[in-house]
DNA sequence: CCGGCCATGTAATGTGTTACATGATTTA
DNA sequence: TAAATCATGTAACACATTACATGGCCGG
């Protein structure tokens, strides 16, 4: 019991934008979500089954978000965040950069750049795709673009601010 | 054996800096790195005692990092990075905000904004602080600043959009 | 009819947190 | 001298990843 409610929370998410298979679940977890969530594959069958047996989702030729689950989701969704602190690989590399070595610091942040550069294109042409459409999502699924694209931007900037001082 | 070379990192990254007891090591990596890395306490002891039976480091009245330990820290720094797929708790609940509800999505960009600019205040008097400082890590530990500071701008750019677009 | 993808699952392993335990030293 | 903080550690538990296992279905 007292599974995991981070991923009960992602599945329950998933289900209640439309009936679908635990392998789409997987999918979209991995797809639309990618770029801030990540369920790993040997959760989601186990999670499905035991909200199956609470009742949470209805299995058919597709699983589908009961009442009790709609509910259950906006209980989890209204639940303190609770992130697990972050670890930065590039941040802590960065900050032992003296033991590291200048050279493989300016590599790093050229990567870092080079990352954010294509993260930033691919949020342009999510945002353009996003803004031809309407729906009920579309506005917060625009909120979750809007961010992404901030977040590429500002590691451009940094890298570039840090290229100059190096 | 296989122990987390993650915690190593940042073990003998604190090492690195100077000797110091594992309390003060648990203490430099809540507070010092506390922005963008964490170490549980029940990981810090058991990787000491590891590292010391490696000969990694070296335990006197503090722990202090040998040479092979040295050696060592630049290979782990040297690693290609491997973070864990991030889980943000904000973007999840945004996402699913037709569910979760406008107003509470609203309260909770709210927050993160106010966060933002504590945290972006933050960043700026410790940036003051190190420009008054020079020693082989200030530009380095400057660099992670400006990541810090790039972050919560970055953060507060985006409350301000969102609250417009709701 | 074969290779690749859809689909569902289990088991072993690795990793990390929390709670529990203990005692010394410092400071009010 | 009592409370807070320094200091070190263990054990139980929670959580997550990876590899393994199986089989149906569809297109070339």
């Amino acid at each position: 019991m007292a599974r995991s409610s981070q991923t009960d929370m992602a599945v329950l998410g998933a289900l209640s934008i439309e009936p679908m298979t635990g392998y789409a679940v997987r999918e979209m977890i991995s797809t639309v979500l990618g770029h801030f969530w990540s369920e790993s594959f040997g959760q989601i069958y186990p999670a499905l089954k035991a909200l199956e047996q609470d009742g949470l989702v209805e299995r058919g030729k597709r699983f589908a978000i009961t009442a009790a689950g709609e509910s259950r989701l906006r209980e989890l969704l209204r639940q303190p965040i609770h992130d697990i602190p972050p670890r930065n690989g590039l941040m802590i590399r960065i900050f032992f950069g003296r033991t590291l070595g200048a050279q493989a610091c300016r590599e790093l942040i050229e990567q870092t750049r080079a990352d954010a550069e294509s993260r930033l294109a691919e949020y342009e042409r999510l945002l353009a795709e996003n803004a031809t459409e309407s729906g009920p999502d579309t506005v917060f699924i625009r909120m979750t673009l809007l961010a992404g694209k901030g977040t590429a931007e500002a590691a451009i900037a940094w890298a570039d601010e840090c290229l100059v001082l190096l």
